[in-house]
DNA sequence: AATCCGCACAACCGCGCAATC
DNA sequence: GGATTGCGCGGTTGTGCGGAT
């Protein structure tokens, strides 16, 4: 059974709205208020709007203190560093800059930020002497192996992520999100008392390296530069769903990467029959992003470059929102933010809870939510 | 001056989810 | 418990503008 049109499409204006109309909707909203249904707004106060099409239009240019336009250097990095973190989740990311709506986020993001971010990308990668064109090439038969269209979306999605990682990583600026404390969101401030993240070294004591829910695949990798002090990605606790089979495959065609040391990459989530393809197809994407040129593109890739207990972890489940507190992954993300053991659950108590109203915080707290990658 | 093209942004569309009936 | 309804969200499309040709 199909669903029903929310309105009459056939008798609602559509288009650009006039002043006269957003007048009528901002006094009676600003005096009645929504009255809890959008759909019967516009019919009483005489608009030929959809309702959905009123929420759009009070939420995003309306409401008041909405900004426009005039992205700050603190701002960018912000929603360059949370879409990295958590993906195309708007309202999240719009939801720690005050003012902004997740629309105009979106935008901003489709229509600029990225291109200015990737582009620094396509800058070294002209220095290596690879066109643009072949590299899309190569990452389109990257996604065309990856198997089905959903698969191939969501995986250009984690690809891009995983670049404008290695690019912020690269960086390694004052304007870094993870250089720049001041930029944090509000809530991640009460993890320091030396409000920095913590080393890998201290990270990796809590890296459950023994959990048979974790899959090591040994990566090949040249030899390690001095790391700065960032946070590796966190490892997410298996969201119930359990293999012991560790599965193994051959990186060493990795492009350019001389097998001095090693890097695991540790994955986690349901592993089937299909992970041995999953895998090949995470290795084919991780030789094209991982570079062992000279010119310093590599050396972005910190965090499989750092000896054998560098660890990135891939999270495979599906929708990590979902299960997070049975899974334990709260107290995963915050050990990763906040320098905490694994086993202190308690410590989230010492967060501030009211900083973070109305926000899903589990994924805030994921650094990778790799779980829109979809592998299987 | 006309046309083309790319960009930025506003708005729409359709889906998932939760509440309600 | 299933159907219906409305909301919220992310993806996509439409449109206007400015610069290039």
């Amino acid at each position: 059974m199909g669903r029903a049109p929310c309105c009459d499409k056939a008798n609602v204006k559509r288009g650009p709205w006039s002043p006269e109309e957003d007048v009528k909707l901002k006094t009676y909203i600003e005096e009645y208020g929504t009255g809890g249904n959008w759909i019967a707004l516009p019919h009483k106060i005489g608009l030929k709007r959809c309702g959905k099409s009123c929420r759009l239009r009070w939420l995003n240019y309306l409401r008041p203190n909405i900004k426009h336009g005039g992205f700050s250097e603190e701002e960018d990095s912000l929603i360059c560093n949370l879409y990295i973190s958590i993906g195309s989740r708007w309202s999240v990311i719009a939801a720690q800059l005050p003012g902004r709506t997740d629309n105009d986020i979106k935008n901003y993001w489709n229509t600029r930020l990225k291109k200015k971010l990737l582009g620094r990308r396509k800058d070294s990668q002209s220095r290596r002497g690879s066109s643009n064109q072949e590299q899309s090439k190569v990452k389109k038969d990257a996604m065309d192996s990856a198997g089905n269209t959903s698969s191939q979306s969501l995986s250009a999605s984690a690809v891009e992520r995983m670049q404008l990682y290695i690019q912020l990583q690269g960086l390694n600026t004052p304007l870094s999100f993870y250089n720049n404390p001041a930029i944090w969101p509000k809530f991640i401030h009460p993890l320091g008392d030396h409000g920095n993240f913590q080393t890998h070294q201290s990270q990796n004591q809590h890296l459950p390296t023994d959990d048979p829910h974790l899959h090591q695949i040994p990566i090949q990798t040249t030899t390690p530069e001095p790391l700065p002090d960032m946070p590796i990605p966190s490892n997410q606790i298996d969201g119930g769903k359990t293999s012991n089979t560790a599965q193994e495959f051959d990186v060493n065609s990795l492009n350019g990467f001389p097998s001095e040391s090693n890097c695991t990459i540790l994955t986690n989530g349901e592993m089937n029959d299909n992970f041995g393809s999953a895998a090949a197809r995470l290795q084919e994407e991780l030789s094209e992003l991982f570079y062992g040129d000279n010119d310093g593109n590599l050396k972005q890739v910190q965090v499989c470059q750092q000896q054998q207990q560098e660890k990135l972890t891939i999270n495979q489940d599906i929708d990590c929102s979902k299960g997070i507190e049975s899974a334990g992954y709260d107290n995963m993300n915050i050990s990763w933010w906040a320098n905490n053991d694994i086993s202190q659950k308690s410590s989230s108590t010492s967060w501030d809870s009211n900083a973070i109203d109305h926000l899903p915080t589990e994924s805030i707290f994921q650094d990778f939510n790799w779980g829109s990658m979809s592998y299987i």
